[in-house]
DNA sequence: CAGCGCCCCTGCCCGC
DNA sequence: TGCGGGCAGGGGCGCT
């Protein structure tokens, strides 16, 4: 489920439930995430206080003392918090408790999630070191995105949503932000010109940021524990939508697999 | 090296 | 009603 706005929305919602307490244990049912969740994981944060949960692009980083579980939700985790030891549904992979009438909860179907340990710096770690920048930070920009554009040749929505150049662009907004720009998806990101990145960054940035206000709505859910994420109901202009007119003007829109993923564009008002 | 395709996995929807 | 095929919001990795 998760794009940017929705693990930013869990991050808010588990927060303050959990921080400033003291991690009790773990129960860990299935450990065959996309890589293990590690076998001394219990040993690692039992009785340590949860200091922090912070998020890196779309991963959720809850730091204790010595170290930072590195929460992933892939395609289709989810984090709940439980506030008493309810009998655990299918894919519920892992707990961690604090104390006993509460526990964060980790459900992932398709396991595509992971959660890991690390006590390098998060800096250094191999599935953070590379990441860009932040979308929503000022060092997301259009200066920033035409600078390193210049000789890319893969198609415009694939940069966009490669963690190297930004991080937390995922497939329904780069379809939603280059649609809202005007930018046709496959064009080359080194034939965009600098006003065309100053309306892209700040399409991205404003569709993110609203669809994190939005996500403000279905915090109660993952605390009260019936995790229906939210954000779908919200209108969307292409994603969904090949086949339909396009609400912009009228001709029916393209749908067309870029790099294994669903792009939907209008041949019109994108170029 | 940039860029592309593969693949991890379960669930659901659609057509036959 | 069952079954096969295709698709799903991510992203690392191994080719060329």
């Amino acid at each position: 489920m998760p794009e940017l706005p929705e693990v930013e929305t869990t991050r808010r919602g588990i927060s303050p439930h959990i921080i400033g307490k003291k991690i009790t244990g773990i129960t860990l049912r299935n450990a065959s995430l996309r890589w293990p969740i590690p076998n001394d994981l219990n040993e690692k944060i039992q009785n340590k206080t949860a200091k922090s949960v912070e998020r890196r692009g779309k991963s959720l980083l809850l730091a204790v003392a010595n170290g930072h579980v590195i929460i992933h939700l892939g395609m289709s985790g989810s984090l709940r918090i439980m506030q008493n030891a309810d009998a655990p549904q299918k894919h519920d992979h892992l707990d961690i408790h604090f104390g006993k009438n509460l526990a964060l909860r980790y459900n992932d179907p398709r396991r595509f999630g992971a959660v890991l340990w690390t006590d390098e710096p998060l800096v250094e770690h191999r599935l953070l070191h590379h990441l860009g920048p932040e979308p929503l930070t000022e060092n997301f920009n259009a200066d920033y995105l035409f600078t390193r554009s210049r000789k890319h040749t893969q198609p415009i929505k694939s940069w966009i949503m490669d963690s190297k150049i930004v991080v937390g662009v995922g497939n329904i907004y780069a379809n939603e932000s280059l649609f809202n720009a005007n930018i046709h998806p496959l064009k080359s990101p080194q034939e965009i010109s600098l006003k065309q990145y100053q309306t892209l960054v700040s399409e991205i940035k404003r569709v993110l940021s609203h669809a994190i206000e939005r996500g403000g709505t279905t915090l109660r859910d993952f605390v009260g524990g019936d995790g229906k994420p939210g954000y779908f109901a919200q209108e969307l202009n292409v994603y969904g939508r090949g086949g339909l007119p396009c609400l912009k003007c009228n001709k029916v829109l393209t749908e067309k697999r870029v790099a294994q993923r669903s792009t939907v564009y209008c041949v019109e008002c994108q170029r």
